[in-house]
DNA sequence: ATAATAATTAAACAATTATTTAATTGTTTA
DNA sequence: TAAACAATTAAATAATTGTTTAATTATTAT
């Protein structure tokens, strides 16, 4: 299990969670927005795995990656216990979004 | 320039920043809380120096460093990207800490 | 000046990372 | 069954990272 600082730390890894925020996407349609080939990809998608932050589901030839929403968020109890303040406001907003499932 | 992301992946940096947070401290005082030598710990210094997310502070013999409250919290800005939401409280709060100078 | 102290820089190294090209697996379609 | 397609794994490599010991710089105290 990879730690989420150290899957996050890497800029087209972020890239990556803000274009799955979006929707589901499959590593073919992924790769469009980059510049590196699929193995890349691919490898970035099993750190992103690895660390929880995307669920994979195979639909027949496809893969379909989708953002793990909670989890992307948890680097922020790292600043939540820096400052000893509660972002509650921003977690009740993505945890009403979580339950209402599905977004945009 | 190093990137604020890249400096702060690392567990013993961040384990740094929240010791900095309480006060600023001399690398001797620092080592103290850690496994590795003063070597080491100049390097992590060094890196968190290069993203602005620690001062440094020659005092004679000693050398103080200190945090940079604004930088450490500035990831933070990309969870409001990603989310659309803003966590103004949190930042309001720390902003006003600052204002009041020191902390604890 | 010399010795002691605080911290850094230098050199070296093992481990990890991001990436590429080539080969492989699994699924659908003709 | 064979060809095409989607994606992964394998192998190789260059670059970066965290760390150590040894040497260096700078400051203070004797």
């Amino acid at each position: 299990m990879e730690s989420v600082w150290k899957a996050m730390s890497d800029d087209s890894r972020r890239e990556i969670l803000i274009l799955l925020r979006k929707k589901k996407m499959t590593p073919g349609e992924l790769t469009e927005h980059f510049h590196f080939t699929a193995p890349a990809l691919s490898s970035h998608l099993r750190i992103l795995k690895s660390a929880d932050l995307v669920t994979e589901e195979k639909l027949g030839k496809n893969r379909y990656y989708s953002l793990n929403e909670k989890k992307s968020l948890e680097i922020v109890n790292f600043f939540e216990k820096m400052w000893g303040y509660k972002l509650d406001s921003l977690k009740e907003y993505i945890e009403n979004k979580e339950r209402k499932k599905g977004h945009e």
